[in-house]
DNA sequence: CGCTCGGTTGACCGGACTCAAATCCTGTGG
DNA sequence: CCACAGGATTTGAGTCCGGTCAACCGAGCG
């Protein structure tokens, strides 16, 4: 759906993220805001951005709300891969590739920004600091993919739902989204099952001792945690992957 | 170790692969190759090329060899998050952010070449093609990773370690590293353990499945797939992510 | 010859899964 | 305002896949 509503202030949450992955000349912010402010979408909840299989011709940004990128097997497993925050790239350079691996969906009411690929490409091209913030997106988002193999392949069920808190949690913060020891957390347990490579089952189960444990409070989509250090330590979360993220 | 036989041959399982990434232009050949050149250097098995927490200052292409990317919890336990073939690139990009997130090994013996950021930098800019086909290596690894996601997470040991070694055997196919239905797999149980997330003795009871399935052949670092489309019904495997490797 | 490393086997255990049902919550229509 | 439907969360019981611990084998090597 094209965004109709004056979403003008939306873009800060992308500028403010970006300026932490490489600082961005002054002309390189007003390049990507107006291009932000040309190309903007809404999307419910649900919804399904990309699908495993199709072209990409675009480049999305989000500015805000949630969404995940998730693969499924024939048989019906499904694992959420990654999730996409407000201020993250969906799929920067996905157009080099004749169809995209996996399906992009939305979590919640979604706005954000699409970029033609021949748009994008003056861009990265006008800017020297834009394009090398792209880059770095993208191989951020690499180290944090391979976070995720560690914590499918390594860590026990409590460790994996602990870790994956602590890793939003550091993401939300950059784009001031935490606010106190909370943030909003918008997904069903299921969704976090299939992030964490659990059965639902379990998962609620995991959560419960982590309640117990009083690491955290999750209600009404919101998570609270207490004492972020006492969380890490359970969840073995050392934050060197995100390390962009800490110069803020 | 810096090299010092005549080389000059093994920078063309490098160019193969790139122009199945992306068809290169002849200039941009020549500068790849000459690059390639300009940078030789060996390794032995077991050697660390790069630590987790280093900083990285180039790009590296290996020319023969494998290897592999890991990370380790406190604790000890280890993760493979990808193997490293030939042909393929260490780190495109790896330079941007200021420390890296995980360690890279060499599993066997190793050829290869190493650019540094500058010279790099330089190279991009000189062709788009190049340029093009290093952005594709980078979107492809990280398709790659996605799909390690859901392999670690989703799939059952019978079907991880099938899963490896398709994907492992279609990689090495563009490089021409595939024999009949065999190939060299240099690679020893731990770590196959550690690239599916099991343990080893519940790897070796799994090969051993695959071996009375007749699916592999597994013996004297050389593996045989006699019914490949078998394996790979057998792994729930669709090749779609590695989809550019299909051209060639 | 003895050591080390990789592969193999056996016995046992337990964490996570499955199946099934109950409860809670929310939005919707009467 | 209440009844109801559907989804999300929770609980219980039983099972099994994959982990752990321990021992043994075979090959290469100093």
């Amino acid at each position: 759906m094209r965004a109709t509503g004056n979403e003008g202030s939306l873009a800060q949450a992308v500028i403010r993220r970006f300026n932490l992955l490489r600082p961005l000349s002054e002309e390189a912010v007003a390049a990507l805001e107006q291009a932000i402010l040309e190309g903007l979408f809404r999307a419910g909840p649900g919804e399904d951005l990309v699908v495993e299989g199709d072209p990409v011709d675009s480049v999305r940004v989000v500015l805000s709300g949630w969404l995940f990128r998730h693969k499924t097997l024939e048989d019906g497993r499904r694992q959420i891969v990654n999730f996409i925050l407000p201020g993250e790239t969906c799929d920067a350079y996905a157009y080099l590739l004749p169809a995209i691996d996996h399906s992009i969906t939305t979590a919640t009411p979604v706005a954000y920004a699409e970029i033609k690929r021949s748009r994008f490409e003056k861009l990265m091209a006008s800017d020297r600091t834009l394009a090398e913030a792209f880059l770095c997106e993208t191989a951020l988002n690499n180290a944090i993919q391979r976070e995720w193999a560690i914590n499918l392949g390594r860590r026990a069920a409590l460790e994996k739902v602990a870790h994956l808190f602590c890793e939003i949690y550091e993401r939300l913060r950059p784009v001031g989204l935490i606010d106190g020891n909370s943030c909003g957390f918008p997904v069903t347990q299921m969704d976090l099952a299939d992030a964490t490579g659990l059965s639902v089952v379990h998962l609620n189960r995991t959560i419960q001792e982590l309640r117990a444990a009083g690491l955290i409070t999750l209600r009404d989509r919101m998570l609270t945690i207490p004492d972020l250090d006492a969380l890490k330590s359970a969840a073995l979360f050392s934050p060197g992957y995100l390390q962009l993220y800490s110069k803020g």
